[in-house]
DNA sequence: CTAGTTGCAAAGAGTTTGCATGGCG
DNA sequence: CGCCATGCAAACTCTTTGCAACTAG
């Protein structure tokens, strides 16, 4: 729905296809784009606008108000679950043979329809469970 | 860490043991015990201290900024992930073999570990698919 | 009694909105 | 040139906090 495509809204594109699959709060965003002249409404507004488009998605952690927003184009956000990693914050894409299996226990089972769009697991990831 | 049993911690643990696995806000609370007299401060601070104790998970919905609260004092909801659906908000526990099985699988194809404690999966559950 | 709790109102934090100005096409 | 989009500030919503009054033990 987005007409012109403005300096701010490209600076913003930008940004977010250079952080793709990062979870980034509105705040987080005007602050790096804070020498590129963008101002939070505007920010708010182009980030809605890209909900709408499905071109970005809105999550958030355990509970909190703290709204995320991650930028995810790719094909494999789609058919595959996503796995937040409570460390550090990476999002990473669950492998398609777990998330089929999953998706048929659920249904057979559970009677439950997951609706792989919305839903995230938390988690540690591999690289921070070592480090630790 | 609570030291008295006040009038208001008792209004409020009724009522929330009364209507444990639903999902619900501050707001809500405080009207449906706004004949018994409580304010929503006293709300937000038993609430606060109930989650500290462990007997009340925060969860909220698909990036919104909406905070609920969940009461869950059984032995099932520490050992099962947590299945909620988007169309009647009712909360259900995946069954046993499922979660031990993706847990497995993430632990070995994806090396993830997961949080059982904060992820919640999203979708629809039976009911709700019939009635539709 | 007396420390923990409450209610109220004020302060915060994040987000949305109204309106005049500016800029994309 | 005509809308659409922006920036600013004010409005909103939900939650937290300070403080005097109240009350459970």
């Amino acid at each position: 729905m987005p007409k012109y495509m403005t300096k701010q809204r490209k600076t913003l594109l930008v940004y977010l296809s250079q952080h793709a699959d990062e979870k980034l709060s509105a705040r987080q965003i005007e602050a790096a784009l804070s020498g590129e002249g963008i101002s939070i409404s505007a920010v708010y507004r182009n980030l809605s606008e890209l909900e709408k488009e499905g071109r970005i998605r809105r999550v958030n952690q355990n509970g909190s108000r703290e709204v995320f927003y991650q930028y995810s184009d790719s094909e494999h956000c789609k058919e595959r679950l996503h796995l937040s990693c409570e460390k550090c914050g990476k999002t990473f894409h669950m492998n398609m043979d777990s998330t089929r299996l999953l998706e048929r226990d659920l249904a057979l089972h559970d009677e439950f329809v997951i609706d792989k769009t919305s839903t995230v697991l938390y988690g540690v990831c591999g690289e921070c469970r070592v480090k630790k």
